[in-house]
DNA sequence: TTGTCTGCAAATCATTTGCAATATT
DNA sequence: AATATTGCAAATGATTTGCAGACAA
């Protein structure tokens, strides 16, 4: 697993660090998606010198080689996630204990109908539906 | 039409004041959605006397509201768009002129049932599809 | 009058940048 | 050695806040 990470970077052509090594370890482990600041919270405790750019610097190479998948929260923030599923799908995002469930369905066919009937080109689109996992379902809220 | 305006911000219990008005207009009258930024500059040519964080607070309020509809781009920077479609959409946002179109499919019930079976609650989601309207899929390519 | 709205100046705070030192290939 | 990566300190820039005075109801 350790392998498919080095394996990951270079075929991104980047170089194999311990710190992006480290990076992909803690996302792989995380229960859900983490926010920058928790990723270098959890860096803290493995390197001595490790600075806040770093982890922004490679938390948005990765995300840009499409290694891992950004939530965007209603709080307007970034928040970054390893997503094992290699093929186009959705998240389904816990506010509460942040897991992050795929989804599959992605009405996007009809969308891209409705588009080209408007005489229009698609460059990207964003679903994401955020809400309540089966177990925050039945006890807490939402986070505040 | 202003009065439409003066309603909906009393159905908000929302003072009708003339900056709330301008900026209703400003968003009525824009080709496509606008930066706070845009919106005050627009704002500046009507009052002597305009702050930034007037805007902001007003765009927040009517967002809240649903008077006005927030479009979030790649940068991750909020725009606002004055939308006339009340029943639930959602947008194709041109990249280059900004110009929106309602998308009137939207594969809710689907991700639903999905979400149900994995015994979840949905809150809120988020569908948005950038790209190039017709006008410019033919000519220029996206903003830099 | 009473509570809301607004202007201004200052604060906030996530994210980015410059650059010299360090590590990977 | 050549190039990419990193740490640190400082900058950036959108968004917010506190508060006193102005305004709508």
């Amino acid at each position: 697993m350790s392998q498919d990470h080095r394996k990951a970077l270079r075929n991104l052509s980047l170089k194999v660090t311990p710190k992006r090594l480290a990076l992909l370890e803690i996302l792989a482990g995380a229960r859900g998606f983490l926010s920058p600041e928790e990723v270098w919270r959890q860096m803290k405790l493995r390197f001595k010198r490790i600075g806040l750019p770093t982890v922004y610097r490679n938390l948005e190479e990765l995300a840009q080689g499409m290694i891992i998948t950004t939530v965007l929260l209603p709080d307007r923030q970034l928040y970054y996630y390893l997503c094992r599923n290699q093929d186009h799908h959705h998240h389904f995002v816990c506010l509460s204990c942040r897991r992050v469930e795929d989804v599959h369905f992605c009405g996007f066919e009809e969308i891209e109908k409705e588009v080209r009937r408007l005489r229009g080109t698609v460059l990207s689109h964003i679903l994401q539906v955020n809400g309540l996992c089966s177990e925050c379902s039945k006890t807490k809220g939402p986070r505040p």
